[in-house]
DNA sequence: CCCTTTACTTATCATTTGATAACAAAATCC
DNA sequence: GGATTTTGTTATCAAATGATAAGTAAAGGG
């Protein structure tokens, strides 16, 4: 069969995905902020509250060093910590108020670049779009 | 209208698709590389023959740094460079043997991993698979 | 209550990556 | 044919990242 076709075509997709997506997030960080540092306020954005071991197994970065970012992270004021009462040892991190605002506007800026991007579509082209985003979501990305 | 929600779906998305492909290749390059050692001949792989430029375009890194990685590469032996005889200032980068043998292993286990992953899929959501990533790719991903 | 495990921290060191300046050789432009 | 641009190189330095050892404090298990 033509399941090799198929690998041929997720590889190229992939790799398209990757190529725009970089695009999109060229130059929206702060400058105050390391790529690795960007990349963790990004997670914890869309999957706050997190714990530390959370972002450790999803960014696949060793305790020690997550550790540390978040240490930096904290002294900018770009996140908080809450401890856990049902277990001490846990903290629950969120993006603070500042760091809410810096995240919204990248993501603004994001936004607006993918705008641009599909501004040429029409209504029935982005209801395509819609499913099949749901449809590989479903079948391949989960 | 919902545009808006168009990009939250594309953020989910795209998060998905990172995660994804760094499941996929987690630990699928040789110890001897780097990180970047290795994406850069993900990418030679690709799109070979390549010139330093390219690289250096599409990677976003400087023409020094592109310059010593790939010294590195051809150091080991895993890609080989030609002069292109039209302008011999632009060298052909291509996969030596050995390192189109490393990367045909690499991409070989990769195809495994994702043979698993839709392992369960019917030859019909297959095809509406190939379907969607055709879709994205020529209206969002290109 | 002790022992083990889990969640996180601190400190330290090696390696990787990024940035910059200064250079060489080939091509191109006028 | 001399100035300029393009393509790549070498060298050097600073910063970011990764890896490891050793520690604390809370939770859980017998």
């Amino acid at each position: 069969m033509d399941n090799n076709l198929l690998f041929q075509q997720i590889v190229t997709f992939t790799t398209a995905v990757h190529q725009v997506t970089s695009d999109l997030t060229k130059d929206v960080k702060s400058g105050a902020l390391t790529p690795v540092q960007y990349k963790i306020l990004e997670y914890i954005a869309v999957s706050q509250p997190v714990t530390l071991s959370e972002i450790s197994d999803c960014m696949h970065m060793s305790m020690p060093n997550t550790s540390r970012e978040l240490k930096k992270l904290t002294e900018k004021q770009l996140c908080s910590r809450v401890t856990d009462p049902s277990d001490r040892r846990r903290q629950g991190i969120t993006l603070s108020p500042a760091g809410e605002v810096m995240m919204g506007e990248a993501f603004q800026t994001i936004g607006r670049r993918f705008e641009e991007r599909i501004a040429h579509l029409s209504e029935e082209e982005r209801r395509e779009i819609g499913q099949a985003l749901g449809l590989l979501q479903q079948k391949v990305f989960y």
